[in-house]
RNA sequence: GGUCUGGUAGUUCAGUUGGUUAGAAUACCUGCCUGUCACGCAGGGGGUCGCGGGUUCGAGUCCCGUCCAGACCGCCA
């Protein structure tokens, strides 16, 4: 028996019981006449200790040549300690050893094994075994294991059942790029990783498998960032016999029970905001509702003065930044650098200080008079006080450095509590999106996102303003899923595909098992997949996804560890009939 | 594909205008220490300054290239 207790349960009542523990040495703190080991396992530590009186001498000696990180097996007795240590669970006990066994040595660690440990990102993802022995990313682990529990217990009592569905699919030419695995059995074929299991849970649908779920892994091979991993999981849902509201609904109580059995934050009906309103409103299809700081269009008070910039301009926005009048000239002109980055790429920036004593002044006072900011002030609902950034040009272009700049001035501020939560349904997205590289549309969400019926008419004269049954789910400015109401029959598929570009024959190679099931009785159905790497990390208050992740990869999409991805021999090519021309 | 930041001891970092033998903390090793728990004290070992080239009497420091890491833009239906 290597443990009849772990390192982490041992109490006051425990004293005097034989006990075998087994685990890491944290720490040797040897004093000469005695000697200290802290060992350590997953659920916590435990001091042993080894004495001159108590101890036999070859014992002690023994204990004394104990390193860091070795696995020893103890047996001893609980005793009380002469001084307790208040800040550790098992700090009024400790185990005096009679018996230790090394289970096995260790060299010594590259980094520190501690909550706060000296190592930086780099060589704790080379060495990630040994940083999933810290705390914080153990509890972090341990954190994502709760709400997968409370996932699959939530949509399982709600008659969701999970089901598998195949990695190796087909790719398509639509979205993400995909990652491709070559076929040993089908020469010069390949199979693609899911970029989702888009096509096969509505399948499951036309199958009758009403309510399904599936914690499941995803794989897209474009560019990574903080929170984008290549393979990543999605909680991925559908249902038949569904209208959009009636997902909302369900998945709003999904969204809520995790926010309180997780968090412990009681919401109430979450707010909806049209696509249309979040771009205008917030310049961003993910808004982050913690705070205000909302877009004021201030073309109607800007016009017919002689300020040409704003006159010529698409688009004149601007926010109130509290308390922002009592920034420097110096300070401003650093934030007028941070939006010029290419990043941001704003020309230029135009602010009103709205003075303690209700006056205005603006870097534009040769053009706009006293009367003429107080109208701005009213339009961004500037108060005393605060500052006015006004950016003006193209409308996208503008919307996208004006929401860059709230999200920067909001995390300078303070503004973006990870304790708070604050959800928020965008709904009606656009149906389709114009791609500039490839001169035709997209589908926005994807190609089997329904239309709305009431827009479908718009389909050949105003293709970008036909809404679709689509909708996202935001969280403190983070999409943490997305979702539509599918279309179901052959006809609005095949018409779908002929407007994103498709002939019926592409369509039908690619997409033609999709269409024949639709023959056979497609249920209306819906559905939605939430970033559950992306989730978890949000609710653990942090920005990146890598620390819930047990084995993530870097910026370039390298495991560091196992040095993937990596050359294969001539052999396993050979045996694919692959030629690399490199 | 692009922008920015960084790469110096096992690790995290400092290193001034280009100038003597490249430092600190921590980790590691040795010794001392009977109540430590970030123990303490004394001592010790440890460096291809990412790599290649250039400028210079002289380069960790300046220039060019390159590799690696991170953040962001493009991209991510």
């Amino acid at each position: 028996m290597y443990r009849s207790h772990t390192c982490g349960e041992l109490r006051i009542s425990d004293i005097n019981k034989e006990v075998t523990l087994s685990g890491w040495v944290q720490r040797v703190k040897d004093r000469g006449v005695l000697n200290w080991v802290v060992i350590r396992d997953r659920y916590g530590i435990t001091q042993l200790v080894f004495d001159e009186e108590r101890t036999p001498a070859a014992l002690l000696e023994r204990s004394k040549k104990l390193g860091r990180e070795f696995v020893i097996q103890v047996k001893g007795n609980v005793i009380e300690r002469e001084s307790k240590n208040p800040n550790m669970p098992t700090g009024d006990i400790e185990i005096l050893v009679n018996e230790l066994i090394i289970l096995n040595q260790a060299i010594v660690p590259p980094f520190t094994i501690e909550d706060e440990t000296d190592g930086g990102e780099d060589i704790r993802m080379k060495y990630r075994y040994l940083d999933i022995r810290r705390n914080p990313v153990k509890n972090s682990l341990l954190f994502r294991h709760q709400i997968a529990m409370q996932v699959r217990n939530y949509l399982s009592n709600q008659g969701f059942i999970e089901v598998e569905t195949p990695y190796l699919i087909k790719s398509t030419p639509e979205g993400a790029r995909d990652f491709v695995v070559p076929s040993r059995m089908n020469e010069g074929q390949f199979y693609a990783l899911p970029q989702s299991p888009q096509t096969f849970k509505q399948l499951l649908m036309v199958g009758g498998m009403d309510k399904y779920f599936q914690i499941v892994k995803c794989f897209r091979d474009e560019d990574l960032r903080a929170d984008r991993q290549p393979e990543f999981t999605q909680i991925d849902c559908e249902m038949a016999f569904v209208e959009q509201e009636d997902i909302l609904n369900i998945f709003e109580g999904f969204t809520r029970h995790l926010l309180k059995e997780i968090k412990g934050v009681e919401i109430g009906d979450f707010p909806r905001m049209t696509y249309k309103e979040a771009m205008k409103t917030y310049g961003n299809d993910k808004p982050d509702i913690r705070f205000g700081m909302k877009f004021g269009e201030l073309n109607e008070v800007t016009q017919h003065k002689e300020f040409n910039v704003f006159n010529d301009a698409e688009l004149v926005v601007g926010i109130a930044v509290p308390g922002g009048a009592s920034y420097t000239r110096k300070e401003i002109d650093k934030l007028i650098d941070w939006i010029k980055r290419p990043q941001v790429g704003a020309l230029g920036m135009v602010y009103v200080k709205c003075n303690e004593d209700g006056t205005y002044k603006s870097s534009v006072d040769k053009f706009y008079d006293q009367d003429d900011l107080a109208k701005w002030a009213k339009v961004t609902g500037a108060k005393t006080g605060d500052l006015i950034c006004v950016l003006s040009g193209q409308t996208n272009k503008v919307r996208g450095q004006l929401s860059a700049l709230r999200m920067e001035l909001a995390e300078r501020l303070g503004l973006r509590n990870p304790e708070e939560f604050a959800p928020l349904w965008v709904v009606d997205f656009p149906l389709l999106e114009w791609d500039e590289e490839t001169e035709r549309y997209h589908a926005m969400h994807h190609p089997f996102t329904s239309p709305k019926p009431e827009d479908i008419s718009l389909l050949d004269a105003k293709p970008g303003d036909v809404r679709a049954n689509a909708y996202d789910l935001v969280l403190n400015g983070n999409e943490i899923g997305g979702g539509s109401i599918r279309i179901h029959d052959k006809e609005t598929q095949a018409l779908m595909f002929d407007h994103l570009g498709f002939t019926p024959e592409e369509a039908k190679e690619q997409f033609g098992f999709l269409m024949d099931a639709f023959q056979y009785g497609a249920p209306p159905h819906g559905g939605i997949a939430f970033g559950f790497d992306r989730l978890v990390a949000i609710l653990g208050g942090q920005e990146t996804i890598r620390d819930f992740i047990a084995f993530p990869k870097n910026n370039s999409g390298r495991d560091v560890m196992i040095d993937a991805p990596a050359n294969i021999d001539k052999e396993q090519l050979a045996a694919l009939n692959i030629k690399l021309d490199l």
